[in-house]
This record gives structure tokens, sequence and C-alpha cells, in this order.
DNA sequence: TTTAGCACTCCACATGCCTAAGTGCTAACA
DNA sequence: TGTTAGCACTTAGGCATGTGGAGTGCTAAA
């Protein structure tokens, strides 16, 4: 029994599985690809890999179906990334080019993701890290309620409303917006809360619960804030593929709406050599994506943020990382300087 | 044959079959129901309410379903509106305080309003119209990229980056923001044309180009821009009702995707004298939404922007509508003065 | 106008049967 | 030792058939 046709048959099955949805028997396979051996040859080759968790068969007779480990596998030596198609790429280069604001550029990279895979897209919000303060505003919606606006250069604004702390004029706002803006302008988000500190030592003790106030809501702003927030396209392709999916897409449903376990899964993933993570059915620590894959890779500066896909295990993979990657370092030239 | 009784019989099946998910025939209601009379009769009511079209069997011996126009009729003259119970009260109440900026609200709105109704929630951003400009920052990118950031006393920022039409400077650009700011800061948002073309008429024409795109572009940001967005939860919610919407839950995740469709879908419902809008199954102007009601409401200043929710025509419309109505209140009254 | 009774309809479910697909095993073969 | 052919065996799934129950419409009587 050769070694190398055994993978040759994984690969086969793990195809012919993605294409037909349905479990694919010896027979089947020697026709659909010219292995040059019988069908029996090849169900003892099945059997090794049934023996080696490779794939599994649902009930007595029917044919065999990848299991986690064979998808695997499958990913990590037998594929190849597929090409896009020309028409593919001009989608991609052509629906990123009209963008605006942020927001719009990571919408419409949600939507193009989706559509280019047939599964739901995810986009995580660009780290701020190597931005720089570009300028603050403090405005006064109440006696103790401030609005705070940083603007960073990268074209990113956070906004966030907190209570002030003391009763608080207009006047007494202003000084305070001068002085931290002449404290933080262009420093890098990175080091603001050194700076933050040297701004709050120069203040005075009448106006001082008001500067830790905002200080500590600067802080909060540049290091946390948006990274956290995801965009989401092409729940509808869940639905779809309601067959994928037999007992529910509820469980799958959940947990992208709750973005913490999105964002947490994505940025657990290892990423791979070839630059797109995968992660396959129960390998996902979330129990509701236990029959889910998903397909991620990182963008922008350090590749911090994450872009990927979630869709049934029994997807595409070739295909769907060529897409990931290559939407990824559109992304990334776009963002970019 | 009673029209009072009949009335009595259609909101008797209508209750039943939210309940229980199954026709309801005339026997049983009967015995849930001490309606005073025999099966038979009720037999003669229902088949005066079917040739009424306000209900319809689903095969020749089964119980009876309530039709569009069945729920309609019960919205409209049967049904009482449901107060909540204290702990949804305290539910809305805790789960709203506690919110920094926009974004935030109406996040926390949508899941709470998804969590106490088991439906999906849908909340459009609030209109700008009474805000009144705070500020306005201009943010050299580029050369030519001028990212564009507005300011309301509402704590609304909106943001939008544009090419200036020409090079600039920082100096220039200062100058022209100076210019602006000092033009249009305190000018409620509708005024903002008027005070525009002012700003306008004032600029030397080195920096005409400039000033004509920064002048269109904040033109744009108050107008339109955010309020066509809208915020979603509860998604999750549409699978468990698998049953609900038998052939698949694709079109109307597809309807919710596109916020277009949604928004239109809001603003176009009719406000209900009683302060909350019903559009029932195949009233909805959408195709997909043809086995799914939407009950909405308006909310903040003009109560123009909307809040609801998606749910499946079998829904129990009291408690919805009273959920919707409630959580509309609380909004207002956060984002009010 | 309401009621009781009855024949009728249809779904849901269970049962049994049959076929197609596919397997594992054994024995022969190169 | 690896490959092949053949065969008995297993199982899902489609199909026909039968049955019980729920619910209706109709008619005639109260």
């Amino acid at each position: 029994m050769s070694e190398p046709r055994k993978l040759e048959v994984l690969r086969a099955i793990v195809e012919d599985y993605v294409h037909s949805r349905e479990p694919v028997g010896s027979k089947a396979l020697v026709e659909r690809h010219h292995l040059g051996v019988s069908s029996a040859t090849i169900r003892n080759d099945m059997a090794a890999l049934e023996d080696e968790g490779l794939i599994m068969a649902p009930h007595t007779s029917a044919g065999r179906i990848p299991t986690d480990k064979g998808y695997r596998l499958f990913v990590d030596q037998i594929s190849a990334v597929k090409p896009l198609s020309p028409a593919e790429r001009r989608a991609i280069q052509s629906l990123l080019e009209g963008s605006e604001d942020l927001d719009d550029v990571l919408d419409r990279t949600a939507r193009l993701l989706s559509q280019l895979t047939n599964q739901v897209a995810v986009v995580q919000y660009p780290h701020l890290s190597r931005a720089v303060v570009r300028h603050i505003e403090f405005v006064l919606l109440a006696p103790r309620k401030v609005l705070i606006v940083l603007i960073a250069d990268s074209g990113k604004v956070e906004q966030r409303v907190i209570d002030a702390g003391q009763e608080l004029g207009d006047d007494a706002l202003s000084d305070l917006r001068a002085r931290f803006l002449a404290g933080v302008a262009g420093t890098p988000l990175i080091m603001l809360p050194q700076h933050l500190a040297a701004v709050l030592a120069g203040c005075g003790p009448a106006q001082r619960p008001a500067a830790v106030a905002l200080s500590r809501a600067l802080e909060a702003l540049a290091h946390s804030s948006r990274e956290d927030r995801m965009v989401m396209a092409g729940t509808a392709n869940l639905a779809r593929s309601n067959v994928d999916f037999p007992l529910s897409i509820g469980p799958v449903l959940e947990a992208l709406e709750e973005q913490v376990v999105m964002l947490r899964l994505l940025s657990d993933m290892a990423q791979d050599p070839r630059g797109v993570a995968v992660s396959i059915g129960r390998e996902n620590p979330y129990d509701g994506l236990a029959e889910a894959s998903v397909v991620a890779t990182g963008y922008g500066p350090n590749a911090s943020a994450k872009v990927g896909i979630l869709g049934p295990t029994r997807m595409d993979y070739p295909t769907t990382m060529a897409a990931v990657r290559a939407v990824a370092r559109y992304l990334s030239r776009i963002l970019g300087p």
C-alpha cells in the first residue's frame, strides 16, 4: 500500500465531498479520478485512512466523508492555493476603489468577501497602534457630561461621552482642551499614557477631577476602543447552506453576534506560514462552531487586525483561502500609507 | 350568529395559534376558552370567518390559522397592549443607563429589544435635524486628501475623507478651517447650506476648489450620512424559530442585510395612532418578508428615526408592541436634552 | 340560532418491502 | 507484498399500504 496514493485518495475524497455534498464511495472515486488501480485497492486505502481517523463513514454502507483531522491534513499538506480568476481580481479592485471613509471600506470589504466565497465574512476594525494623535476635542453636553473626540492621522475618529466628575463651564473646558491638545498632539497612540501623565501634572487642583477623567477616557479611547468591533456580511449564506448545518444555524449566528467570541477566536488563530490561518470544526474553541471552519488572516500594519470568513467545515478551502488572502492584501494596500 | 362572538373566536384562534404553533380546531377552542357555546356553533363562526378571509385551513381536516388579514384585524381592533412586567422595565432601565456614546446606546438598545421580544431587533441611527454644529475639523491626510469631521452637540460625530480638488498645505487648510468654523459654529444642521454659502462667498479664488469641495462634503455629512445606517441584533432568534419560517430564513436574512431595504421599509410604515406601526406578512413590500411582520415606532425628536423588531407573522403582537413602545420611550429620554 | 350526530377527508405515523450503494473479507494473482 | 476479483452482508431511502385521530361540513332536530 503506497503512502502517496493514500494521500491522493484523501485529496480526492475531500474534493469530491466538497463538491457533491455526499459521502463518496470507492467505486465513484476510481471513476472520477484516474488513479490507475481498482476500487478494491481503494477500499483498502480507505480502511487505512479510517484507522488513522482521517475519514469516517456515516453508516455501515455509505461512502466516506473527511473528519476534521482529514480536512486539517488536506489543508496543511495536500492542497495548493488556487489563484483567483481575473474576474475576481477585477471585482476586488473595483469594489474597494470607490470607497470613502474607514467604515465604508470595511463594509465593502465584508460584502465583497462574502460574495467571493459564498460564506459569512468578518472584518475586524484595524488597530491604531502606529497612528498619531491629530486632534482632540471636548464638547460640553451637560454640566458634567463631556463628549470626547480623538482624531488620529490614520483617518480614524473615536468618540465617547463621559462624566467629568465635576461641574465644568465652557471656559474651564476650553482651558483643559488647550492643555491636552498641546500635550498630546503628534503623539503616537502607544505613547499616549506618558504624555497624558505630563499634562495631568501641569493641571491645577481645581480642574483635577475633570482632568483625570478626561485623561482616563482618552487613554481608553486610544488603547482599545474600536479594535474590538467588527463588520459582518453574508449571513444569508448560512441559510442557503442549511444542508451544511444540519442541526441549526442558530448557534453559529449566536457566535457571530457575540462579537467578543469571534474577535477572540480570530486573534487566537495561529498565523499559518502560508499567510492564512484555518480553524476547522472542533478545533474552534466555541461549541456552536463545531461544524464550522474559520479562514482568516491579518491585514494592515503588523497584520494585527483580522479579516476572514466563516463557513461549514465542508468548504472549498483552496479557493476560499486564496480569496481571503487576496482581499487582505488589497485591504492593506488601501489602508496603508 | 353574533358578531361580537365571532371576533372573540378570532381572538381565541390568534392567541392559541401564537401559543401552540398549531392549527386550532373548534373543539380545542371551546375547551380552552369558556365561550358558552358548543363546538358546532364555533364551526359555523369559523366558516364565516374563513369566508371573510380572516382565517384559513391548511388542509381539509385541519384546524384554522389566521391569515395576514386576520392578524391585521386582531392588531387593529381586538388586542390590548399588554403592560410590561416589572422585571422587563427594570431590564430596560438598567441596561440603557450605563452606556456611553451613541454607538453604544444603539447597540445596547438592539440587544435589549431582541432579548425582550425574542425577535430580531433593528435600530436606525437617529436623525440630526435639530442638532447644532459644535465643531468642525479638517485633517490633511495627503496633499489632496482631507479628513472632515463634523461634531454636533447631540453627541454625534460624522466623518468623511474627500479629495480636496487641489493641493493644500497645512497653513491653507488651517485658514479654511478657521473660516468655516467661524461661519458655521452654532448653526443648526438644517440651516447649514445657507451658512456654507456665506463662507464660500468670503473665500479667495486661490482656495476656491478646496472650499467648494469641503462645503459640499459638510453639507452631505450634515444632511444624510449616518441616518441611513442601522444596528441589528438577535438574528439568532430567526434560526430558533425555524419552524416559523418553513421555507428558509435565507430571504429574511438577505432583507436584513440589505439595510436599504429595511430602512425604506421602516420609514414607509405609517404611524399607528397607538404609537406603534405594524406591517404584517404580505403587507411588506419586500417578497422575502412575506412570512414576516415588522413592529416599529419612531423615537427621538419628531420620532423621526425608527426602532423596531422583525419576526414571524405568528408572533405575540400585544407583548411585542408593548416592548417596542417602551424601549422607544426610554431611548427618546436618554437621547433627549 | 344553536346543537347533536354522522359521514367524510386528510395528515401523520408505522409497517413492510425492495433496491442501490457500498463495504469487508477471502482467495487468487503478479 | 501489494493488488485484484468476487461475493456475502449491511443499511439508507424510496415506495406502497394500512390505520388512527383530529377536524370539518352538512343535515335535521330542538
